[in-house]
DNA sequence: TTTCGATGGTTACAAATGAAACCAGTTTGG
DNA sequence: CCAAACTGGTTTCATTTGTAACCATCGAAA
């Protein structure tokens, strides 16, 4: 192993990132597919059928979103009358955004089958690999937090 | 835990993605401002790097990226003058990659600090995380090879 | 050979993305 | 009170990406 060649195939930034690559290009086709929606909008609808009620802020913060991401996302949605907006009493540079029941509706399609999508792809590991995932993602998570 | 309802936060796809996706963000600042790579560039850059002389399709094989990325990373590298192409001799469809001394260069300056940035990050984990981290990523990665 | 399907690689075009500018509207400090 | 700084959200523009079509060459089979 010479000291100045790096490995790529070894390299966690690598791996790590083509395996989520690889996961949510899979993941993805079950939303494109079934709904042609794309991951912002996907994760919009999921945020807000699992709150309820949020904020384009609050929508950004709870799924990792840049906030023109939400904001095209929302549109889009709306579009689809897929969920509304209600401007808030108080300051009125702020919109609750909900779903409608259309968007509920397919939310509630779409759950079932995102956790038949993870249950398989764990399925597929034993126990203690089980483990070493979820351990080692939470792991990594936690690290990235109290850094900056 | 109502049934149907997912947990953003808990899924693995979107943990995972949303990792990586942060990790590799972080790590890309380095050859962004170092060099103005773009990712494919980066990769193209240290996969050559690593194995001397590649085809495009190699290449794209080893860093699991799209013909097209590929193609378009080359294209910028060689305009660098940081790569040459070399035609095959039985072939004249395929092109042999490899990089000039300037690409040579600018790989060696790169290692260290993609070693150092992977060093760092492993090294707010104990002992046991780290392992949970790499037991992990192997583990499904396995998983996925395996499956298609 | 000739033809036809596969393969290496590039290009064209549309869609997705990010950065920065922007437009309200709100808060803060003088 | 008022200006300046800040915040929620949208838009604009340039860059990046993915898909599909494409060109050239190759290999196999008729």
């Amino acid at each position: 192993m010479e000291p100045d060649i790096l490995e790529l195939e070894s390299f966690l930034p690598y791996r790590l990132y083509r395996l989520a690559d690889t996961i949510s290009r899979e993941f993805s086709r079950i939303y494109k597919e079934r709904h042609g929606l794309t991951r912002p909008e996907w994760r919009t609808l999921s945020g807000l059928g699992e709150r309820g009620t949020m904020t384009a802020t609050e929508l950004g913060e709870q799924s990792a979103m840049h906030k023109t991401k939400v904001s095209r996302a929302v549109a889009e949605l709306e579009r689809r009358r897929w969920l509304t907006r209600t401007a808030d009493e108080n300051d009125r540079r702020v919109e609750h955004l909900a779903l409608t029941k259309a968007g509920l509706a397919a939310y509630r399609e779409m759950v079932p089958l995102a956790k038949a999508f993870e249950r398989e792809l764990l399925e597929r590991l034993s126990v203690e690999e089980r483990m070493a995932v979820v351990g080692g993602v939470a792991a990594l998570e936690g690290a990235l937090e109290e850094k900056s």
